[in-house]
DNA sequence: CTAAAACTATGACATATGTCAGTTTTCCCC
DNA sequence: GGGGAAAACTGACATATGTCATAGTTTTAG
């Protein structure tokens, strides 16, 4: 099977620290799991054993509220460790994670996170970066979310799912959201969120295809962030 | 003068993982600066050559936008370690910092937290356990900012006050904000947040007396903030 | 102690956004 | 390929929230 040691995944993520003994644990220790689009890996409020490798596809990590509806925090693709935050803390997750697309991710028993923790200083050293980056981006959308209004919201997240998760050769965007989800990353009611896509499209910005969009204007779409 | 060795404050920080030695290297070469109410530790875009630990007072980490406003993202008290995470990444600092009553802080010059960062684990892991933390309150500030509305926000931050800062022996809150600070704090305009405190108080939930605010009920408020 | 400045408060109004209801389209699965 | 479920869309409407203008109040500085 497929060995941890060869993985170019973990290039992207805190496991390039491990040494080649600590990967040879993880890797035998290791379950590579396949996950259906729209089956979750975890839920929130759970206790998390372990932490999962994303190998191929995207996760929605999202929390419930009371009104019934979910606010995605971020989205998680390719070389993304999903579940680091809970296992560290040895807490109940806050998140829920669920797969966008369909997904092969690496489940690591949390031991092997923790023992590289206690004996390798510079995984935890590099866990550390990847949280502070993950901290930033979270202020980032915390003053998004109450500085900008939605339009300039929605304008960002079609650059932001450009810019992460790329164009295929028609120009459309590679990862197809619901309309449900892109509301959900913008904070908005599904129905405003579709409003803003038909008005993008009259105005040349977006072009559809069903669910698939490519962006047409991007200047334009930057102006409208920036405020212009 | 005073010595970090004996420094009660360093038990609520990443600092107490801290060996001796190191901790008396810090202690000869921090500097103990007060910063009086209003006045930056530092500014968004700063280049940080060192984290404050925070001996006494408060301070608002915030963000400016393109219109002028600023969003709150953290209110740091006693004992927190500012900074941390721009010297960690070694980027410039995502957020301000202002006092917003009159401040006690330690400089703790970088080198120090580097050297330890690379030879102490525990302290690494220290930090670690902080951040998760910051980073799982910034989540759910994402998903309050999303879902609740301005009233429910607001009474959240009454009690968040009440529950991090205490009241005095009159029962008002012993932080005292300016309703500018408060509006963004909640992500909100000033007149609105103006406007929900005169009806909170109409209601007879909170009590005024010139800046101070008192709590009068708080089951009302909690109820609120989660939805009846 | 007084004048100016900063902050707080309130009203009137505009508008962005959410909600509900109903229709149309797309997507699957048998 | 057809029927049914889910998703996308649209309109009408309610309302929460922001904006602007103005007045009152408290704090600060000289």
């Amino acid at each position: 099977m497929s060995r941890c040691e060869n993985c170019i995944v973990r290039k992207f993520n805190a496991l390039r620290a491990m040494s080649k003994e600590e990967l040879k644990k993880v890797s035998d220790s290791k379950e590579v799991k396949t996950i259906k689009k729209g089956e979750p890996l975890f839920e929130e409020g759970e206790k998390l054993n372990g932490v999962y490798c994303v190998r191929n596809g995207v996760s929605k990590l999202s929390k419930l509220s009371a009104n019934g509806k979910d606010q995605i925090v971020k989205l998680a693709s390719t070389g993304e460790l999903l579940g680091q935050r809970s296992v560290i803390a040895e807490e109940f997750s806050n998140l829920s994670a669920h797969a966008v697309s369909d997904m092969e991710v690496c489940y690591v028993p949390k031991e092997h996170i923790l023992n590289s923790l206690k004996q390798n200083p510079d995984f935890t050293v590099e866990i550390l970066r990847h949280m502070a980056h993950d901290l930033k981006e979270a202020d980032d959308v915390i003053v998004n979310m109450s500085q900008k209004n939605v339009k300039q919201r929605m304008a960002e997240a079609f650059l932001y799912l450009k810019d992460y998760f790329g164009e295929d050769a028609e120009g459309y965007l590679v990862l197809t959201l619901s309309r449900e989800d892109i509301a959900n990353v913008v904070g908005t009611a599904t129905e405003s969120a579709i409003r803003i896509i038909s008005e993008f499209k009259k105005k040349g910005w977006l072009r559809i295809s069903g669910k698939r969009i490519g962006i047409l204007e991007e200047k334009a779409l930057r102006d409208l962030v920036e405020g212009f």
